[in-house]
RNA sequence: GCCUGGGUGGCGGAACUGGUAGACGCAAGGGACUUAAAAUCCCUCGGAGCUUAGUCUCUGUACGGGUUCGAUUCCCGUCUCAGGCACCA
């Protein structure tokens, strides 16, 4: 009999199906474990990273529930989104029925690919009845001054014709179009107060210790927090005050100029009527109208011009001139800093150009400084200088000390501020979720009535061939009535940021028929927060830092228990390729490829560099012509024995050869002996065992151990694969060189193939459950315990002792396991080439490892 | 520049707390079976050396040092690759 796992797979995947085996629901009496991929975003077919995500959440999934937890694996779409709207364009349809076939298309492939899903639990964030209760937290939101609208400037991408949020901009250019540069507008926007969590936020990366360091290393990053001090700088001649943030207060006696963002409020008030005041506003408008990306680039000339205005340094008194530079930013600290040429290199290097004043503050103790002599700022520690009663303090005392002198005479204060900004939620889109607020001449406005929700997304209207929102344009959506009032009024026409239902998607998997509220409080808090999470590592920042703020926010709003959604995340690696382009035809798709050779051309094929799939490139597999051809529990299999999972994966099509080798020889092994396995009990431990059997059964049980730490602990399919595999490879020679006659040698092959059969059934779900059924079990595998290894089948009666001489391995010899170290010791010392090592000379040393080694120092 | 994480055979990767470096797999080479091929099975496989071809010797985990009886593993320095942040005052 053939494997065939097309046929077996379909066959399981129904009856698993049928009885719903992977449908779960709340029992107290048993302990609960939540595992959550990242769900996809439905564009129309699984590609290569969501199998290996998919796979890696699997094998953890089936594996906790046959170690007996209650195990809530489910499975939805994120499913607002721009590509809805453009290839609803394209195609002439509706972004509703392209991302609905989508998601039946996907269900199927992901069916196909016989992961152990809840599917009762299915979420689809389009359908009104999941974001009408993302609609009622905004408007909690807004009540308690969470959600507000601003004028302000904003990121604007073309392409997708809309607003991004900062997190969106990645080196100056829009995250979905990583060509498309984003520039400045100022627009009305709605804005999440997660600066709020700011201060939380950062502390609890800390304690995030299910978390791999980068990710929160990252999110630290982006959070930005630094401690400083407000100095309040006097303008000369004037009853104005200039307020700068420095985190170097220490460097105060030394700072001879101030500069100011050109978007500062207070210049034009400034320099009006003064001698510079055509100049500055020149400057000013040809700064602004560099785009940001450029003007804070690192190349970028730092420049400034003098605003013919003084101010006072509040501890020298001294005046020192007021500069507009290009360098400063509006949206850092106060938009305004003192310069310390001395003690900054940006500032030395401004002063050199401008022929500022240097005044040194901080003394090395090595050498003397002087400002004449400087080739560059000192901006490592010292001692104060120039610095009135300050003199003499180390510079990092002298930090808060200044600070608290500052506080005292009311010329400043500690602060802290913080790199992130409140999260941007509008988009001008109309494939997402609509902001449940209304605009009214009379009452201003106003946040649509909890009763009157949802604001249910028209679907009968027709995409606009340019490609803007149609919500604008249609009178019958944005034509209401104010709540307020009753009036003419008009509804936002915004629609939320798709990463708001990703924010909050996996507490309603918890409960995704309640309709009652957001959440089912009962349910949500048996089930959060999320025991494991996996995804990858590019939503660092993005998704799973906004999941972290809207899940403080639910959990004030009493939705939900927790205050941190993911105790553990796996962020697993990109699925790469080399890619491959041929002279004329650019990059060419593997099929494109025969021999070396493009099949347009002929030419011969450059094989380029290993990069993570992407259309683009052309180097892509796709999974459902591997499922084809080799069934689900290879590609599986494959996902996992090729890296680690946190590890990039290079696709290798030999790669997946030997895997589909190796499920059909388990395949073979059973089916070939079926009757001689079938004809005994697995081997039960009474008997005692010798040669070979006992090998087997000792690998067995060592098999079991390493398999079950590789997949508990430490997420290491790979190597959990490659113990099965050296466990059938010893399988394979006892079955096929000894031939065995006896009964108890089969009981102990039956045994290990047993063991095999389940260790690999988290990985490779289908075949082995085929296998299990024919060894005449009832269960499905999912249902049967983890195996428990026997630590007596560990013990070995001879251990391997390595013997070497100045810490070179010159022997090994067997020594029964009973030696003790001294035993051992007087064995190695007779040993016939560490005698010969040892050359008569004197042995200084001799150390003793137990059950390991044993060194003689000569 | 700063913050993470890496660098091990021809390749993907093992080596868990410092104790036999290269598990497992791929590729390659040789052999068995076959009229032949496919499939399958067996053997070899980091490098160099050899008057004893071995249970041999030397060498080898990016590079240079150090600690240790012993270092892929720990410490210091350097190079390099990937990801993130970056005129943040």
């Amino acid at each position: 009999m053939k494997y065939n796992p097309q046929q077996l797979e379909a066959k399981w995947q129904a009856a698993w199906d049928k009885n719903g085996l992977f449908n779960v629901s709340e029992d107290p009496l048993r302990e609960k474990y939540y595992l959550l991929e990242m769900f996809p975003y439905p564009s129309g077919k699984i590609h290569m990273g969501h199998v290996r995500n998919y796979t890696i959440g699997d094998v953890i999934a089936r594996y906790k529930r046959m170690c007996g937890k209650n195990v809530l694996h489910p499975m939805g779409w994120d499913a607002f989104g721009l590509p809805a709207e453009n290839a609803a364009i394209e195609n002439n349809t509706h972004p509703a029925r392209w991302t609905y076939d989508n998601i039946n298309a996907m269900k199927a492939q992901l069916k196909t690919m016989g992961f152990s899903y809840d599917w009762d639990r299915e979420i689809a964030t389009c359908d009104p009845e999941y974001y009408r209760w993302e609609q009622l937290v905004f408007l909690k939101m807004y009540e308690k001054g969470l959600a507000y609208k601003k004028r302000t400037h904003v990121n604007w991408c073309e392409k997708c014709q809309s607003v991004l949020a900062n997190e969106q901009v990645e080196n100056g250019c829009c995250w979905r179009h990583t060509q498309e540069e984003v520039s400045i507008r100022e627009m009305d926007s709605w804005f999440l107060k997660i600066t709020d969590y700011a201060e939380e936020l950062l502390e609890y990366c800390g304690k995030l210790s299910g978390w791999p360091e980068s990710v929160t290393a990252m999110q630290k990053n982006w959070i930005g927090k630094s401690r400083g001090t407000i100095i309040r700088f006097p303008v000369a001649d004037s009853k104005e005050v200039i307020e700068v943030f420095t985190t170097r207060p220490d460097t105060l006696f030394g700072a001879t100029f101030m500069c100011l963002a050109p978007e500062h409020p207070m210049i034009k008030g400034l320099i009006k009527g003064g001698s510079m005041e055509a100049q500055v506003m020149d400057f000013i408008d040809r700064t602004l109208k560099i785009d940001s990306y450029m003007r804070t680039a690192d190349f970028t000339v730092k420049e400034g011009i003098y605003t013919g205005v003084d101010c006072i340094n509040p501890v020298t008194d001294e005046r020192i001139p007021i500069y507009v530079a290009n360098f400063v930013l509006i949206e850092y600290g106060t938009g305004a800093i003192m310069s310390v040429p001395t003690h900054d290199q940006r500032d030395f290097e401004f002063a050199k150009k401008y022929g500022l004043k240097l005044r040194v503050v901080i003394q090395p103790e090595d050498r003397p400084l002087k400002e004449e002599d400087m080739q560059e700022a000192y901006e490592v520690p010292g001692i104060l200088v120039n610095s009135g009663r300050f003199n003499g303090q180390g510079n990092i005392d002298a930090q808060d000390n200044i600070t608290e002198y500052l506080q005292s005479q009311g010329k400043g204060y500690k602060t802290v501020k913080f790199r992130i900004r409140d999260w941007g939620i509008s988009r001008q889109r109309y494939w997402g979720a609509p902001i449940p607020i209304v605009y009214c001449d009379k009452c201003g406005t106003v946040p649509v009535p909890a009763d009157d929700l949802p604001v249910v997304l028209p679907l009968d209207l027709d995409m606009l061939p340019n490609g803007g929102s149609p919500l604008p344009v249609t009178q019958s959506f944005y034509e209401t009535t104010c709540p307020k009032c009753r009036g003419k009024a008009r509804r936002e026409t915004d629609t939320m940021d798709t990463f708001v239902e990703s924010s909050w998607y996996f507490t309603r998997y918890a409960c995704p028929d309640y309709n009652k509220g957001p959440l089912d409080q009962k349910r949500v808090d048996y089930w959060m927060p999320v025991d494991q999470y996996i995804g990858g590592i590019e939503h660092a920042i993005l998704h799973l830092l906004y999941a972290r703020f809207f899940t403080r926010v639910m959990n004030d709003l009493g939705h939900v228990k927790v205050r941190e959604p993911f105790t553990n995340l796996l962020t697993q690696g990109m699925v790469c390729k080399e890619t491959q382009e041929c002279p004329t035809h650019g990059y060419l798709f593997p099929k494109e490829v025969k021999e070396g050779r493009c099949i347009k051309c002929q030419a011969e094929v450059i094989t380029g560099n290993t990069l993570k799939m992407s259309k683009s490139k052309k180097n892509v597999i796709d999974p459902q012509e591997l499922i084809d051809q080799y069934g689900a529990d290879t590609v599986r299999m494959f996902c996992l024995f090729a890296a680690p999972p946190e590890k990039g994966l290079e696709w290798s099509d030999q790669g997946v050869e030997g895997v589909f080798r190796f499920l059909n020889r388990v395949w073979r092994v059973v089916v070939d002996h079926l009757a001689d396995i079938t004809g005994v009990s697995p081997y039960d431990g009474a008997k005692p065992l010798e040669g070979m059997a006992r090998d087997l059964h000792r690998k067995t049980h060592q098999t079991i151990k390493r398999v079950t730490n590789d997949i508990d602990t430490r997420f290491h399919f790979n190597t959990a694969i490659a113990a099965v595999m050296e466990l059938v490879n010893e399988i394979m020679q006892l079955v096929i060189s000894e031939d065995p006659k006896d009964n108890t040698s089969w009981a102990v092959i039956r045994e290990a193939v047993e063991a095999a059969i389940v260790l690999l059934s988290p990985v490779s779900p289908h075949i082995t459950e085929e296998l299990w059924r024919m060894l005449g079990h009832q269960q499905h595998l999912i249902e049967v315990p983890w195996p428990v290894y026997r630590e007596e089948a560990l013990i070995e009666e001879n251990i391997l002792v390595v013997l070497q001489v100045n810490g070179k391995v010159r022997s090994k010899i067997e020594v029964p396991a009973s030696y003790d170290e001294k035993q051992i010791e007087e064995f190695a010392l007779k040993d016939q080439r560490v005698v010969t090592f040892v050359g008569g000379k004197q042995v200084k040393k001799v150390i003793v490892v137990k059950k390991k080694l044993v060194n003689v120092v000569v």
